[in-house]
This record gives structure tokens, sequence and C-alpha cells, in this order.
DNA sequence: TTGATCGAAGGAACCGGTTTCCAAAGTCTT
DNA sequence: AAGACTTTGGAAACCGGTTCCTTCGATCAA
């Protein structure tokens, strides 16, 4: 057996995989991970035969890959990672940027993602924006640069910056918003069907006086919500639309619950289920029952939606489908397919017992 | 000014950053994000300079520094992170290992990681294994390889396993298990203890028939629950401890509600608030009030456990403080430094209104 | 004026893989 | 047995940075 010496030209006194652990520290070698160059010499071939049997390439002999392999399981060689990426110029990994970690909502994007992603081979990377425009930016940009691809869920950041960033972001798909002039593949969901469902149900029960408690007002998917409710109230004879600011999170609607009373409307409508959620709690410390003194509805369906009391009556919106699809559509990108139609998921009404009959008043 | 070609060598003919987009395609010539050779060209320098620019090197003169980066702002140059990571060995990244993605506590702890992480300028990448005790191991070696350190909450892998494989894991922060014979770091909950403060203060209501709804059987975190448990009833007199199998998630404690009615158990000691929560909803639909007829307590405080109807009473964890510990004793241990004693978070009981006095009965 | 010292910048090795290109060896044909 | 074709596997270029080592020129002390 030859022994070659590629890769060692470091120690060439030993052929065994160690190495001083940093320049700085000279005194105690340890024992590092193998590289190619080890493996190629324990075996007596070249890096280059190393590599192929790593990969499966049918070129190389069979008794000689057995070889090599025996090889690289006596040193526990692993490939590195990076190596062989900066050589492929791949990752295998991909980004998934959210606003808000703490938003079951995204939790189950991020779910969906990971799950088909790891399907392929394919890792992911987090990154939240913390709702910061300009942040949002860089970590984008950042983010795009460890990985092959971008799934951005980003409801601030400006059409026109947007569409900027782009190409330097690409493959990117983006989540819950559409940037019209652009080719940009996004999947978003339909609010203000989901709104009009819920407009239409709580119509039906009897209410004409309706509180939106309102999301973020940067958020293109509020400013879609609050449109379409504005239309039904111009539409619909009798209808009173009261738009409160508050908020995306727990907190904002539990503070909420003290105006939303204040108002004497019979229904509220709230920007998603955090909110519907915090309203409900504060609404129940102030001794208000709901359906019957007023009802609530939420947007998105948590998973706890159907457990708190009462169960909330909330526009279904498939999460984990949305994580999948964004999945399939960049991996369609990285593979230089065409993404396919933008999908604009249709929310599902589920009424539970949030809702009920308006209470009747006496005038 | 002189042009140098290093890193040309591809095509000499064309200094600008163009090339082919790959090897199969040689007719489309795209822009190709320029290297570090681009810019040491147009600068007029060579790429040590260019790097030690980039890198806030204080050895370079200041008019050639700026000249260099007039250049990389010219050209829109950006450092490749593969590139950067290979030669310096390290990827500014760390991953996270948990068990299941969709439970808010780890949820939680992912996002305490992500924040304090962000904030030294490193990323987070994800990763789920599903409760798969295979997977869990082979996962965690390739997350390690594309990061600098790990954050492994993965309670069933065998102690024996994980003393193996921590060498090629580390650096590595465990979470909620400890490895006695090891000097892994770890991170966790003192879960006997919080089991019992919650036993003290249903003891306390005057509940003397209690029912555990275990976890999943191999989880290290429910073994020190069951042990506790029983401990405080061997140690009670009077005091009966019916255990039933359970699991982890929500589902299982709604499925779970009928076989708690059927103990006539006074009290429910569920595995984590969600568990909890699934049950207080089964008993909800079976008609039976919560305190009233029965006590319930969760564990872990997730952030809808002060919001359910009643509100949850349960031993909470600073999940938020446990992926920021994480993250602080991994930063230790990357830099070599000793990442200090293992902590034993100490649950805070907080008492709401899940639990009351128990109900006379009459035997 | 000369020798020593210091700072700045370039050349080249290096990180650890992949892949092209090519030479050598082996097989088949006539 | 000679020429043509097919495997096989090695050498070396390449991915895009960082950094050690060296050189060159300027400054400073003698």
């Amino acid at each position: 057996m030859s022994l070659k010496t590629d890769g060692l030209r470091h120690d060439e006194e030993d052929s065994s995989p160690l190495r001083r652990t940093s320049r700085r520290n000279t005194t105690r070698r340890e024992r590092v991970a193998p590289n190619i160059g080890h493996v190629a010499a324990a075996a007596g071939v070249s890096r280059a035969t190393v590599s192929r049997v790593m990969n499966g390439s049918p070129t190389v002999a069979p008794e000689l890959a057995a070889r090599v392999r025996a090889a690289a399981e006596a040193l526990n060689y692993q490939p590195s990672r990076l190596a062989r990426s900066l050589a492929l110029g791949r990752t295998s990994v991909v980004s998934l940027i959210v606003p808000d970690l703490s938003n079951p909502m995204f939790q189950d994007i991020l779910r969906g993602l990971s799950q088909a992603a790891a399907a392929q081979g394919h890792r992911l990377l987090v990154a939240e924006s913390n709702e910061n425009i300009q942040e949002e930016k860089i970590l984008a940009l950042e983010a795009r640069r460890h990985s092959d691809g971008l799934v951005l869920a980003s409801p601030r950041v400006p059409e026109e910056e947007l569409l900027t960033l782009s190409e330097q972001l690409a493959p990117v798909v983006l989540l819950n918003r559409e940037v019209p002039g652009s080719n940009l593949p996004s999947l978003s969901v339909d609010y203000a069907a989901g709104i009009r469902a819920i407009v239409t149900h709580l119509l039906s029960l009897g209410h004409r006086h309706l509180v939106y408690l309102a999301g973020p007002v940067a958020s293109a998917s509020n400013q879609e919500r609050v449109a379409a409710l504005r239309a039904a109230s111009v539409a619909t004879p009798g209808f009173t639309l009261t738009e409160i600011p508050c908020g995306s999170m727990f907190e904002d609607g539990h503070a909420a619950a003290r105006a939303v009373l204040a108002t004497k409307a019979t229904a509220v409508v709230a920007f998603n289920d955090m909110v519907a959620f915090g309203t409900l709690s504060g609404l129940h410390e102030l001794g208000v029952a709901v359906p019957d003194d007023i009802s609530i509805t939420g947007f998105d369906d948590i998973p706890f939606a159907r457990y708190t009391t009462p169960p909330l009556t909330t526009a279904s919106i498939p999460k984990n489908e949305l994580g999948k699809q964004a999945w399939d559509r960049l991996w369609a990108l990285m593979n230089g397919e065409s993404p396919g139609h933008n999908v604009h998921f249709q929310p599902r009404l589920l009424i539970r017992e949030s809702t009920g009959p308006a209470p009747t008043r006496h005038a």
C-alpha cells in the first residue's frame, strides 16, 4: 500500500488525524475530525477517489470502493458540510423569517416548513425580525447568505423595497403578502373572504354593531381585513362598524376589553385568535358572558382556539399546508423550475361557541 | 492603477463579475455575486488587503482602505459566508434540536435561544426529532456539522448513547436532562420540586385522591415526576395516587377525561399544561365543573395557561430564561471557557382558578 | 550616512471538499 | 497481434475566503 500525503502538508511526520487545537495553543494535541486526505491515505487512493466513493459515483471499482468505505468507517470520517457546500455552491439549508416567533400561527408554519424541508434533506434556519422593518431587510439578506433559499413572512417592508431586495434574496417565497408588479411567488390567505364569512355569520345572528380590534397598522393582512370590513359596513344598511387600534398579541386584546364594552357593540371581530383570547379573558374578568352578552370571533384557528371556554369561532387557515406549500415552491425555484401560480388560501369559517345571537337591548 | 487578475482565472477576457450560470447552460450569462478577487482587481490591491479591510484590520492605510471600501460598495460585494466559515472554521450558527415543535414549551425555548444568539450575531438552525430516538441521534450529528454548537432537548436517547455521542456533538448543552457520569453542561428543571409544590397545594385544599396523567414513558422528566408523586403518596397517610398513561399532547389529555372521572379522584395532576388543557376541555364537554367537581393542575405555564377558563394552576418554569441560559453556556463552551455549574431551575407554583377545595363526598 | 526597526501590503499556503481533464490499463475486434 | 474503445483513478484547478510569512520602503537611533 502506497501512502500518499495529500492533504497532510501540515504535519507530515504523522498521518493520523491529529492536529494542533489552534495556532496559539501548541502544547496540546487533540483528535480532530479526519479529512478526505486522511481517508485517501489510509485507503491508499487519491482524494478524488474518496470523493467519488462518498458520493456514490458508479465509476469506481467495487473492491476499491469497499476499501475506501472501510477506511472512512475506521476513521469515523464525515465529509465537512462546509467544504462540500463551498464546492457545490449549495448548503442544503433554507431560511424562514418571521416577524414574531411567539405567534402560534408562525410556529405552525415553521413546523410545516421544517418537516417538508427535512423530508428532502434540508435544514431550516429561523430568524425573528421582531417587527422591525430595518432589521427585517438586513436579516433577510443575512439569512439568505447562509442558505439556498428564503421563505419570508415580512408584512411590514414596503413593496418597492421588497422588489429591490428580491433580486438578492432569490429564490424567495413570500408568505401572507403579494407584490403586484413582481413575479415573486407568494402564498397568501384571502383575509377578505375570511372577514366576509365572519361578518355574514354575525349578521345572520342578528348583530348590527361590530367592533374590529385592529392589528398592526402597517401589516398588509390587517389592511386587507379593514378594507373588507368597511366594504361590508357600507354595503349593509344599518350596520355599524367601530374600529379600535389594538395589536396582534394576547396582551393587546386583554387591554382592549374595556374599550370594547364602551362601544356597546354586540360582537367583536378580533384581528387574530391571540387578540380574541385576550379579549375573551379580559371580558371574563369584567363579568361579561360570552356569547350571551357579546360574541367574539378570531382569525387563524390556532390550536388552542378549540379549547378555550367557550371555544372560539374563527376563520381557519391551513398553517401547516402553508409551510408545506412554501417548501414546494421554494424547492421548485431552487431547481430552476417554475414555482406555479400563487395560491390564495380560502379560510374556512369554524363556528364554535364564542358567537351566538345578538342580545336584545332595551333602548 | 494596475489591474491584478487574481481570482479571475476563469474568464480572463472579462473582469466584471459575470459568470456562466452552470456548466450545462453555457448560453446565458447572468450577474453573479462578485468575489474578493473582483474587488481586489477593481481597487488595484491584493485579495489579502481586501480581506483585511473587510475585517477592519488596523494595518491598512486609511486611503487604501477607503479605495477598497469604495470598490466593494460599487460592486455590491458581500463576502461569502461559506468561504469565510471554511477558512475560519466557524459558522456563526448554532442548532437546536427539540422533540416536538408543536409544544409551546419548546417554542418559547426556541425563541429565547434565538434572541440570545441573534444578539451576538449568531443564527439558529432548528430541527425536530419527532420523538424518534434513532432519528434523534442522526439529526443531532447532522445538525452539529452545520453549526458551531448544539442545544439538545432530547429526552429519549439513553444515557450511554448520549455519552458516546457527546464527543462528536461538543460543544453541546443539554436541556431538561442530566447525564450523571459526564460533565455535559445541562439546564434542567427541578420537576420533583414542582410536583411536590403541586401536591402540597392540593393536599392543603383537602384532596386525598390524585390522578396523574403520565407523559411519555421514556421521557426523563416524566420519570422524575412519577418518582416525586410516588414518594409523596408513600409519605402521606391516606393519600391515594392513581396513574394513567397519557402522553404529552392536547389530544392525549382530552382523550383521558373519561378515564379520569372513572377514578373518582378529586384532583388531576397533568403531565404538562397541554395535557391539562385537553383534560379541562374534555371534562367541560362531559359537564364536569372545574374546580368545583374536580381540580386540575398543569406544568410549564405556557402562555395560554393564564387565559383558559378557568385559568390553570400550574408550575411555572422560566422557558425564555432556559433558552437564554442555554445560549450563555453554549457561548462559553464555544470560547473554550467553563460553562459554569449546571442549573436546576426551581418551578414556581402559580395558583390560579383550576384548583379549589376538594368536594365533600357523600360516601 | 548607515544599520536597525517598524508598518504596510503582497504572495502563497491553507480550510476541505468536488470535478474536469487526461493518462494508463484493460477489453474487444479483426 | 495491433488498433480502437472503455473503464479507472490520479493530478490539479476550483469554490472564496483568511492569514502566515516575506519583502519593501520609510522612519529612527547611532
